[in-house]
DNA sequence: CACACAACCTGTCAGC
DNA sequence: TGCTGACAGGTTGTGT
């Protein structure tokens, strides 16, 4: 479900209710999500202060007092939901539930548990296993035409792996690689190595925009609904040609009787839309 | 090393 | 209505 504006506007939901407050009671509902949860989870969470939350690509890093950092991954089918409390029975697939001293309760729902949680020193998170081979994010300032084309220099993949490989970049994914490819006007099977200069000077800007559009959906979202549950909010109504097979690519002028509109490919083994008139 | 692909697990939806 | 198969926004591990 999430992408990187998802998960920002989880993080942000999750901070307004969160930052300030102590977890007064955590219930760890089983042992695993994707991997074994960290022993003693619950009780090494309880009773401490949430400090700040952060996001690194598409995890979520929820720093406690005494240099402890919470970090979550929402998978395919995660969601956090914001509520009032007390805590009433749990749902099914709801997994972890955060009750805060204040009486919000934050629960974690993961169907398919391809999510996942770990507790980290401070110090340690950046040669975390799972932070430490992403490349930049894509809203920094270290994301530009110069990195991405150094980055994509030699690679035989096609430019739409390439941009799901979150060691190249951080945070992107399926939607938002079709979404990018689109605005930019480069094919889908083009080879990354291929994606270099001029079509990078375009991807970066397609890249930066599309997500920060999305993010902006999404804390529309926010402001309408207390819950922070990472569903894609607005922005979803705005997708150019992601879901859209055989319909007309936004702004199309040709006859989509006769040209069959957007397309749908497979790519490693993921659904790719693309409009090949408009992508080269 | 770089790449393609299967696997993880559950829910939903289209088609019969 | 019920069954079946395809598919789903992510990441890791395995095999070539």
């Amino acid at each position: 479900m999430p992408e990187l504006p998802e998960v920002e506007t989880v993080c942000r939901g999750l901070a307004l209710k969160m930052e300030g407050r102590r977890l007064a009671r955590v219930t760890q509902r089983r042992a695993d999500l994707r991997f074994p949860l960290p022993k003693r989870f619950a009780e090494r969470l309880t009773g401490r202060a949430v400090e700040r939350i952060r996001r690194r690509a598409k995890y979520i890093l929820i720093h406690l007092d005494g240099g402890l950092v919470l970090l979550a991954h929402l998978g395919m089918s995660g969601s956090m939901v914001v509520r009032e409390g007390p805590a009433g029975p749990p749902g099914p697939h709801d997994h972890i539930i955060f009750e805060l001293d204040d009486g919000h309760v934050i629960t974690f729902n993961d169907a398919r548990r391809f999510g996942s949680m770990d507790l980290v020193e401070e110090a340690h998170l950046p040669r975390h296993k799972l932070l430490a081979e992403l490349g930049p994010e894509p809203l920094g300032n270290e994301f530009n035409e110069a990195v991405l084309s150094e980055r994509l220099a030699g690679r035989s993949t096609p430019i739409k792996a390439a941009l799901l490989d979150q060691t190249v970049v951080a945070g992107l994914g399926n939607i938002y690689v079709c979404e990018a490819l689109f605005r930019s006007g480069i094919s889908p099977r083009r080879l990354a190595a291929s994606v270099a200069g001029a079509r990078s000077a375009k991807l970066v800007p397609a890249i930066r925009d599309v997500l920060t559009e999305a993010i902006a959906a999404g804390g529309s979202t926010l402001r309408d609904y207390v819950q922070s549950n990472g569903e894609l909010g607005y922005f979803q109504h705005t997708f150019r040609v992601y879901g859209r097979e055989g319909e007309a690519c936004a702004g199309c002028t040709c006859d989509v009787a006769k040209t069959g509109g957007v397309q749908r490919l497979v790519q490693s083994g993921r659904s790719t839309f693309h409009c090949p008139r408009k992508q080269r």
